[in-house]
DNA sequence: TTTGCCTTTGAACGACTGTTCAATTAGCGT
DNA sequence: ACGCTAATTGAACAGTCGTTCAAAGGCAAA
């Protein structure tokens, strides 16, 4: 039988992912040795091939989980008003990113270190995550309280815009995080809001 | 005398630089070889160090390069509106980005691969253009025609979602460049106007 | 205590890294 | 045609890379 309790892969698995999420997003994929994460957990490099196949599925799991993390937190309320969607829309996405400084931003930087078929399945969580801000913006334009061209390209410009705090924004910086997010909704309420 | 006409340095010095822009926003800077970029332009990696004395320094110009004729391209004219100066930004910032798509690339992934110094000097170019906007931007507030809270963050919010557009588009497709322009500066007018 | 498997080590593999430099090539001014 | 020199080669240097694997270690069940 396998060993359960108190089992080393217990620890060491965790430890092998958050040590190479923080490298990666500090270093870059391709800068990042396999010695050096391994050094950070505290083992040597070949124990980490009992954690992941190689190195670019390990990359692969860390940018998968934190798509799929972001697709379960975010509930749309159909029932509300599309401004009301919206709105929440905006709070969360700009408290989630906030929380998870290095999962965006290796998310953002990392992409192109994937295989295609890897590439893909990414690519494929992103939409699904840009198709719940399409939606809400649709429901708005359908019910002719938001004045929006074309909602593919106003989900874009909003989700670049939200996402965009991510490059600034520090804890005990000029502003809160509350303040941020009451500054952003305006914009973006007033952006897609019809006369 | 140093050769001029007909001299190798006048055709190699150009190449070299296309090709690490090209392999450098492709592949990312670690991930590519002098080797690599010697192979692309048909030397031998010895050679390039008639151009560069290192690797680094190599992407530092590239950067510095682009954010000196980003700048030099700009010209704003504040004998405007406010709202007239703002949408000739938006105009320039996206086209000029559309037209250089590599260049903006590496501005943004690669900035974590210049040494602290050469960091400095490109972020300091960055905040000179960004200056710009936010003097836009502030005349437009301080005229009572715009309604933004705080500008510098008002500044980085649209500048985000204007670079956005590299993200995705591509001559051909569904949008022109003219249309995709308008929707822009339609969703930025909105975010910042008063009333 | 013994057994057996999970986990880790540490060395090894071949390939690739940025950079240097003496030797060689090739083209311009004379 | 010749000499000069900028431009280039090609080998070498001292490392680092991802990955593999036999051997050893360590913990839990029996």
């Amino acid at each position: 039988m396998a060993r359960t309790t108190g089992s080393h892969s217990d620890i060491t698995g965790p430890k092998v992912r958050e040590a190479a999420l923080r490298l990666f997003a500090q270093n870059g994929f391709a800068a990042v040795s396999m010695r050096a994460i391994a050094s950070e957990v505290g083992v040597q490099a070949g124990a980490l091939y009992n954690y992941t196949p190689d190195k670019q599925t390990l990359l692969f799991n860390l940018l998968c989980t934190h798509m799929e993390q972001l697709l379960a937190a975010f509930t749309d309320d159909t029932s509300l008003a599309p401004v009301d969607r919206l709105r929440r829309f905006v709070d969360f996405h700009i408290r989630f990113h906030a929380d998870r400084p290095d999962e965006v931003f290796i998310s953002y930087m990392e992409l192109r270190n994937l295989s295609p078929e890897n590439f893909s399945a990414v690519e494929a969580l992103r939409r699904q995550y840009e198709d719940r801000l399409q939606a809400i913006l649709q429901s708005g334009a359908d019910a002719g309280e938001f004045d929006i061209a074309d909602t593919k390209i106003a989900t874009l410009a909003v989700i670049a815009m939200l996402t965009g705090v991510n490059t600034w924004f520090r804890v005990g910086g000029r502003l809160s995080l509350d303040q941020v997010i009451a500054q952003y909704w305006d914009m973006v309420r007033k952006s897609v809001m019809s006369g």
